[in-house]
DNA sequence: TAAGAGGTACCACTAAAGAGGTATTTTTGG
DNA sequence: CCAAAAATACCTCTTTAGTGGTACCTCTTA
């Protein structure tokens, strides 16, 4: 790790990559009113950006998501793969609930939205640089939703189940086999194995596997 | 569902759940101060609680999560098995993940920490009775996080497994039996056992149904 | 070049899972 | 009190899954 940054150290090195010139141009120009902070690269597309991105190695990467060809989930994905240690801020005007989970998933260290005030990007940059995870406020609801929505969603109901099987559907989710939740519940492996038919047809699952991904993204932990 | 509430309709009604007599003495006349709120009951504790609910149905439920006895977690699980419709804002000093997390998980239609402004409550309030989820911004950087959690933690290793591997591990996560997994690759299911018994010993688990959970809290979508 | 890793394939064998049926007991609801 | 639902048990049978071993091919690297 590099040494603690005091009151006006080296700034700290950004890299942009973004697909409108424009934006890159004002970016900069904002970003350089700010002496701890300072753009060493940018880059249109992707390719470009883990290019610049390995040879500069920047403190921090600015990512636009919504790029041609390959977008911004994908970039960060590569990046990742490629080794890439910078923090990596998504900047972009995308408040979907999907892409901000996507990003923050694929390891994004923040998520800035570009509608954001001037004043508030360059003080959520210097955070980022100091390592602190930085979102716009606006998404919180959002987030909220995310961590929550395995609800009101499609697929097969959990209502229509007795209790004895949403406690085998626990154990089976837990990875055990018919036998041992047969012992852990002092009944027989037959016995497991009829709940478990019961469950498969009500849920409308084909296979204990089902079952198992089913509970997990449901959240019966 | 009741009809749209107009400017002056009649108020939101609310039942406050919180151990501490004082504060609910204070939050009661902070919302009374609200024309368009109203506390409608009070309780000290969750069977209390649960019954008011039951007894009112009221709009909203400030729910205090640090009560002893049964906390305020469990006491959100009881209202929702109990089918008590209401939209339940958990109202609480803990700004810790866990606690945020499994609220929302559990069903929670807000997460208000207590240190927030009066009229900012008051607000908050009048948007939640509207539908709307109502989150601390405070928390905003911690639902972010809660979201990525997965990596860092402990458990297998996924580094250790080949590209072919990963593959038939999402395949698996997918709920799919070896011979659609064979057909899907073109290859013979034979080698698919191959592949599974290679990756259940990288990853020390014991059948498909763990590497699917694994693979699902590992977030492998 | 030799060694190793990864992917493919096949075989035989055991264990586990799932489908179908019948039947008894307990609980629950009308 | 009766009927339905739930939980239990046992049975057979077929399909899937998992283990062990051998083998061949390609690619990369020491």
């Amino acid at each position: 790790m590099s040494e603690q940054q005091s009151e006006h150290s080296n700034p700290a090195s950004i890299l942009l990559i973004d697909d409108h010139p424009l934006l890159r141009k004002g970016v900069k120009q904002l970003i350089e009113l700010d002496s701890e902070l300072q753009v060493i690269a940018e880059a249109s597309n992707a390719h470009e950006g883990v290019a610049a991105a390995l040879e500069h190695e920047p403190d921090l990467i600015l990512l636009d998501l919504n790029m041609p060809e390959i977008n911004g989930i994908e970039t960060l994905k590569m990046l990742r793969e490629e080794g890439v240690a910078s923090r990596v801020i998504v900047f972009t005007v995308s408040d979907n609930e999907e892409d901000v989970v996507a990003a923050l998933k694929a390891g994004a260290d923040g998520y800035l939205l570009k509608d954001m005030e001037p004043e508030e990007l360059l003080s959520n940059l210097n955070q980022a640089a100091l390592g602190k995870m930085v979102i716009s406020e606006k998404l919180t609801a959002l987030l909220a939703q995310a961590l929550q929505s395995k609800r009101t969603k499609k697929g097969p109901d959990i209502s229509s189940l007795t209790p004895r099987e949403r406690q085998i559907i626990k154990l089976i989710a837990a990875g055990l086999p018919n036998k041992l939740i047969a012992r852990k519940l002092s009944i027989t492996e037959g016995t497991v194995k009829v709940h478990v038919k019961h469950l498969l047809k009500k849920l409308h699952l084909r296979s204990r596997v089902e079952v198992a991904v089913w509970a997990v993204q449901e959240g019966l932990n």
